[in-house]
DNA sequence: ATAATTGCTATTGAAATGATAGTAATAAAT
DNA sequence: ATTTATTACTATCATTTCAATAGCAATTAT
């Protein structure tokens, strides 16, 4: 699970780094539904097989997007957390969301989000706040 | 090259139209570099192979998200422009450049982008004008 | 008339993905 | 204390997608 960089250009990059077909739902499941073990990742609807989960997980633990650690009540769980690098991608999956859902409804039934209507903004500064505050809640060691 | 909608959340669905390899990066240089012919695409820094460009453009055509036609004076090239839904990408092009441009650079040499650091919202109509004006000049029964 | 260009398709090999089964460590239940 | 269940994976193998290259037909340039 290489990942050599197809070019200098930052979209291209970016896609390298995060554009393949699952780490984005990965990070929209911690980001957005507070998730953090692999099973939870597992139960999602898109139903990622664990190998490549397990390999996704790997990958993004390799360039510090993400952190793995257990809880210290807990020894069997392995939990995982987006760093603040990967945090900054709010903006990018409420923008995706507001495109699919403007877009493909008449490819796909799209699931309705609530207040996604709302101010971008303000949309993202939440989501990233929510996150922050679960994680302090859930790793009383955590600094932000 | 068949596309069977993983889950109903927007972000997958997106994922799975646009969320590939390659299809932002023909995006990219359709709309930022105002790239239209098949021999333009085939000659970005990523190099793409004709197959999966044939590939892409075909499926994305089938989505009406692109559309392929021949200019008056000229019957061997084909043009590729972009559908509105499409242009409407810009904002996420310009987050995805954003991102990598300050969030990659210990991973990888990343090519300055000038302007990036204006206005979101200027930089986004900005390149939507330029489009739309290029096609215009292009294409002159072009209706917007 | 010939050569070059464009827009592909075809082919083959490599890589990634997907489905499923299985295993080790921990935790819960009896 | 022992069995059962849960979690987090790894292993395996089939399928799909991607990548590299060659080649071809139509159009255009020389």
């Amino acid at each position: 699970m290489k990942n050599n960089f197809r070019s200098g250009c930052p979209i291209a990059s970016t896609l390298d780094v995060v554009g393949d077909k699952w780490s984005l739902l990965i990070v929209r499941d911690m980001l957005l539904h507070h998730k953090m073990t692999f099973k939870e990742f597992s139960a999602s609807d898109e139903q990622i097989a664990p190998s490549i989960l397990s390999a996704r997980l790997k990958l993004l633990t390799s360039y510090g997007l993400v952190t793995k650690q257990k809880l210290a009540n807990n020894k069997k769980e392995n939990i995982y957390i987006l760093s603040d690098k990967m945090i900054e991608l709010a903006s990018l999956l409420v923008d995706i969301s507001v495109w699919g859902t403007k877009h493909l409804k008449e490819f796909n039934q799209i699931d309705k989000i609530e207040g996604l209507d709302l101010d971008r903004s303000l949309i993202i500064s939440t989501i990233k706040e929510r996150y922050y505050s679960m994680i302090q809640r859930k790793i009383p060691t955590y600094k932000k």
